[in-house]
DNA sequence: TGACAAACGGAGCTATCGTTCCGTATAGTC
DNA sequence: GACTATACGGAACGATAGCTCCGTTTGTCA
């Protein structure tokens, strides 16, 4: 459960002093974040909000005090996971291997991903609205992944036309693609994207590649 | 527009007299079938059948006629899509080139494909009950990428361990990623799954390819 | 042209879901 | 233990969207 945020922080006022909340408050706060992101996960971002709300055992009153609307809860949820996956790119940024580092990095989000629909309608864009927050987000992800890919490229073991966006868009379509086609192993869609991401072979004899 | 279908077939009834329908309802189930297409691909699943029906110049009751469901209508629909792309597999299935052929069929599917917002969900499966009619659909365009795939396969120009499945959810992915990530051009996602789907370069030096 | 079955249109019914409101319960404090 | 600000619960409201119903229109056939 990694995500966490201040309840309310309204856009342009200096408001600094986070009045103390009470200890049910709190609790039932992580309650429905708790409840909300393996709901999600599991159903997707169409659940009703009632049914967050029972399994976190809470009120719908309670769940709206805490986040005012439904899109802004799903938003803290997709906040943290996004941030958690940007951390694990900087993570891997100043590993020995590189080229080890971002393959490694790019399993790891599929892995971590997969069955999480709701990460993975987010990602696509389907039916959310993205807002400010998480295109922030998005911006400090997509950083990150160029700073692995940057140090990858250098030491040969990614296509240099690679760009960071290609490489986000293309693990989001792994993740889509493994949820929705269960009859295609993840690993084995993995290892195409994977190999296509691979620079063409060093002098070169094989079948055209590129056009 | 590809897409008929006889409006109301039971499933166990051996009815066969498929009586003449008047030229206006003829008509209006052509436009409703022609707005609903249009409509279903610019905006996804989502939209009101109002919206449709008044594209379409008809009353929802008219819609409802001739599509007994929201979903049927949208079924119908996909099987024309699906359809055609099986048909597009099966032509180039005989070409000269068994590799051009293959990868020329993936860039056609995705080029087809961009910015069908419906056909993208509905291989994505996000908030569409897959129907019958629309699982023997798919299986038909299993079967004409297997053959197209094996005679790729058989010429060396895709390697050996590539399933029919992979190829299909290797494409979907593809039409996602392109329409959902404006920023990474689809060209290049494409040429990173083609380059993945090919074979590991003949003898080969590079770099460890295949874990 | 008249008659009738077939088809149409769209108001409105119903169900669902996000959100609000307010009476009640409780944590924190003296 | 009493008091109060804080928080809770869940009934109810309003909006939306799928679908139905029925009075009206129209194509077709003689």
């Amino acid at each position: 459960m990694p995500t966490q945020m201040t309840q309310s922080d309204g856009a342009g006022a200096p408001e600094e002093a986070a009045k103390p909340q009470r200890a049910d408050a709190l609790r039932n706060r992580a309650r429905v974040l708790e409840a909300a992101e393996s709901v999600f996960a599991a159903e997707g971002i169409s659940v009703p909000v009632d049914v967050i709300a029972e399994k976190a055992g809470v009120g719908v009153g309670t769940l709206y005090r805490h986040f005012p609307t439904k899109e802004k809860l799903f938003e803290a949820i997709l906040v943290g996971r996004i941030t958690e996956i940007a951390e694990e790119a900087r993570a891997r940024a100043g590993a020995d291997d590189p080229g080890a580092a971002f393959f490694g990095f790019l399993a790891h989000v599929v892995e971590e991903s997969a069955s999480k629909r709701d990460l993975i309608q987010a990602l696509l864009g389907a039916g959310v609205e993205i807002e400010m927050a998480v295109a922030d987000c998005k911006k400090n992800l997509e950083a990150a992944v160029a700073e692995l890919l940057a140090v990858a490229q250098r030491a040969g073991a990614v296509r240099p036309d690679v760009t960071p966006a290609v490489v986000l868009a293309v693990v989001s379509a792994t993740c889509m693609a493994a949820d929705h086609h269960p009859g295609a192993g993840t690993g084995d869609i993995l290892q195409i994207v994977c190999d296509g991401l691979r620079p063409p072979a060093p002098p070169a004899t094989g079948p055209e590649r590129r056009a």
